[in-house]
RNA sequence: GUCCCUAUCAUCUAGUGGCCUAGGAUAUCGCCCUUUCACGGCGAGUACCGGGGUUCGAAUCCCCGUAGGGACGCCA
């Protein structure tokens, strides 16, 4: 049988990063099997889902590049299904009809914390032939089963059993006939054919309940993987206090999605003694069984690390890519001067971000218009102009603009001078770029240009006399 | 409170009874490389939650504690 694997968020928020590793666990087991990868979107809570949030995942699931071979699904648009259910499940008695308001359970469950048992509805309408009281709307509760135990083998848990008696006859529909999540997932994940149920373990609980609804309908039981949350860095329930959450604030933060796809693949499942892996890597290599159980903190450091990793070894045209949004939102014009996969080639190694990237670059695009006040300190002295005209004069006479000349130039420049590349480099430095640190002044000089160079070295040595 | 789940360096993890005086990665620190900043190279410290078993032998199996997480909605 084909695998079908389902990623279904509820679009009440972001695509935090929690739901962007189930995404991708879900995505590459159907990748690795070959078979099918679905998005369905669980909207049922009309009240909390938003439009902004649908939008924000399917950015999100782009952005990853986690494609999906069917849907987004939406459950407002199976109600009639869902109906159809609920009706056949009241017709051969697995539901029924209950009659409480919410003040009735509200105070139940409070009578049952006060004694300290496990709140749960007590079955009072589940055999009652009381006649419905006037004008109340009814939800419609499934019949679980009283006795004996659900038992499932869950892919990364093992073998976890819940008795019966422990559940209680949850909603299936509340009373405005809408259908619950407990209700509308069995449905979907029946209708369309779904094998694997890859999802986080906060669904574990829900897990033998959704069997329950499955056996009265006489469906086959998918298997089921739930993988551990993802923990703050404090082991507390990531959120918002801990840095971002949301996917797309990654990018905004200037991650690769390769970078983010390779950490979340980590935390929580590995191969050995592997850190990085390719795309490919991964839908080669991937087993459910290799899901760690425990819950895993998320750590800041480690995905920088792995994004500059990115950066440094991923085609400078990918990055070229990626970095066209980031110079868009920084505002910096690249069309003129150097080309920018040439700039990423000098420039990747000194970069965690694609932010941190255009900042650090504005300099081969924009005048120099303020120079680094330590390094003017620390590096400029009277001399400095003297250097610096004798420096220019040697880049003025190159005919061929390139790593080697210029190299040669500043050397034989130093020569004639009688002083160490220590007395120049670091002031070239700051003429040609206004900071302290850029790639080796043979790369930065020949992406400036001849022309920019020499302009920039004359304006920053009058700016020295000037100062002095 | 009740139920479910989990437990190796600060963090992510390897480890499925002898290969473990516990390996890798990140972070930290030191040294080297070096025209800056970086990159890179080398090295250091740091862990099997506690207690009982089982076994010739336990990080690995069992039990009990402890700690953490999750669930207990007419949310998903």
């Amino acid at each position: 049988m084909k695998v079908r694997t389902r990623f279904a968020p509820s679009p009440t928020g972001l695509l935090h990063i929690g739901g962007a590793r189930t995404a991708l666990f879900s995505w590459l087991y159907a990748r690795k099997t070959q078979g099918e990868f679905i998005l369905r979107i669980e909207d049922t809570d009309l009240e909390r889902s938003t439009q902004a949030s649908i939008d924000a995942i399917l950015e999100a699931m782009d952005w990853l590049d986690l494609q999906y071979d069917e849907g987004p699904y939406y459950q407002t648009k199976r109600f009639d299904r869902y109906r159809e259910i609920i009706q056949q499940l009241l017709d051969s008695g697995h539901a029924y009809k209950c009659y409480c308001s919410k003040e009735e359970l509200d105070a139940l469950r409070e009578e049952q914390m006060a004694r300290k048992e496990k709140p749960r509805y007590d079955g009072r309408w589940r055999d009652s032939t009381a006649t419905p009281p006037e004008g109340v709307q009814p939800a419609i509760r499934f019949k679980n089963p009283v006795d004996g135990v659900v038992e499932f083998d869950d892919l990364v848990r093992g073998k976890i059993t819940i008795a019966n008696s422990e559940l209680d006859d949850l909603i299936i529909a509340r009373s405005d006939g809408v259908p619950t999540y407990n209700l509308s997932v069995v449905v979907d994940d029946i209708d369309m054919q779904v094998t694997h149920v890859i999802r986080g373990d906060d669904h574990i609980n829900n897990t033998p309940r959704q069997i329950n609804i499955m056996r009265a309908l006489g469906a086959e039981i998918p298997k089921f993987a739930h993988v551990p949350m993802i923990l703050g860095s404090d082991g507390q329930r990531l959120s918002k206090r801990h840095g971002a959450v949301g996917v797309m604030q990654y990018r905004d933060e200037g991650y690769l999605p390769e970078a983010l796809l390779n950490y979340l693949v980590r935390l929580g499942w590995s191969h050995g003694d592997q850190e990085v892996f390719s795309r490919d890597e991964l839908v080669q290599l991937f087993e459910i069984e290799d899901i760690n159980r425990a819950p895993s903190s998320f750590s800041p450091d480690k995905l920088l690390w792995l994004n500059q990793h990115y950066i440094k070894t991923l085609p400078a045209e990918r990055i070229a890519e990626e970095l066209t949004w980031h110079l868009e939102q920084q505002k910096l014009d690249v069309s003129q001067g150097a080309a920018i996969t040439e700039v990423i080639e000098a420039q990747r190694e000194r970069a965690k971000t694609l932010v941190e990237l255009v900042a650090s670059s504005r300099y081969f695009y924009e005048p120099v218009t303020s120079y680094d006040e330590a390094g003017m300190k620390k590096q400029v002295t009277t001399d400095t102009p003297r250097y610096l005209a004798a420096v220019a004069e040697q880049l003025a006479q190159l005919s061929t603009w390139d790593e080697v000349n210029i190299h040669q130039a500043i050397q034989t420049s130093c020569e004639q001078l009688q002083v160490k590349l220590g007395k120049v480099g670091p002031a070239l430095r700051l003429a040609t770029t206004g900071g302290t640190s850029s790639p080796s002044l043979e790369v930065t000089l020949k992406l400036l240009g001849q022309s920019v160079t020499l302009e920039r070295i004359q304006k920053f040595i009058t700016y020295v006399e000037n100062i002095a």
